[in-house]
DNA sequence: TTGTCAAATCGAAAAAAATCGATATGATGT
DNA sequence: ACATCATATCGATTTTTTTCGATTTGACAA
């Protein structure tokens, strides 16, 4: 098994951005309004607009609309999708190693 | 808890990135040398060079020299410590939900 | 010491991403 | 219908990343 190599660093994008991890982090406390995260994170409304969607392109956050307000969450699933992928290169790892154990 | 909003991106770099998915792809059947690596990607030598310093930062990889050699491979470290922070969002989640369902 | 080969570093150019202010959309309340 | 508020989209700028060719470094062998 592979890591696609168009579909992986969608996922992991969500990750790589400072400002990114730090909404990631706000949203652990649980669900929230884009209004709430942009009262916190000091940065322009249409930056976090950005962010938001890079985070939920990524599978990691998904959204919820209720009248004028976007709510954001983490999911469970999207980090389950992020943590099967490093298991696929862990599992290759390991098989590896069985095989130069085990030929020689 | 909480994500380094500094590190977490330089681990998660690794995987955001076309090229270097395709590098870990090509490193989960065990170590390999630069000069292989080079015939196989169809990169120029700088590039990959570049590749590999932003892989071995994150940790994913180690890197070994023999004589004027490089050999790479895949980390089982590197790999736990992604899914650790990963784990970290995962475990906060579990936490808020437990919270919002016991207290109302 | 000199030549050769592998890899890293340098410097520049191209491509991609982050950021912002302005504007558009879309829901709500008057 | 209209004003208002929250969010998304647009367009432009700045910053970061990727990429390459050229050069340097460092190891080995003649």
């Amino acid at each position: 098994m592979k890591l696609d190599d168009k579909r992986t660093p969608v996922v992991f994008k969500a990750l790589c951005d400072e400002n990114r991890v730090r909404i990631l982090n706000y949203l652990t406390d649980g669900e929230k309004c884009a209004c709430r995260l942009l009262e916190d994170l000091n940065i322009a409304q249409s930056t976090l607009s950005h962010h938001m969607k890079v985070l939920t392109d990524s599978g990691l956050v998904v959204g919820r609309k209720d009248g004028k307000w976007m709510y954001y969450s983490i999911s469970a699933e999207g980090i389950d999708t992020a943590t099967y992928y490093l298991n696929v290169l862990r599992a290759n790892l390991i098989d590896s190693k069985k095989k130069s154990c085990c030929k020689e």
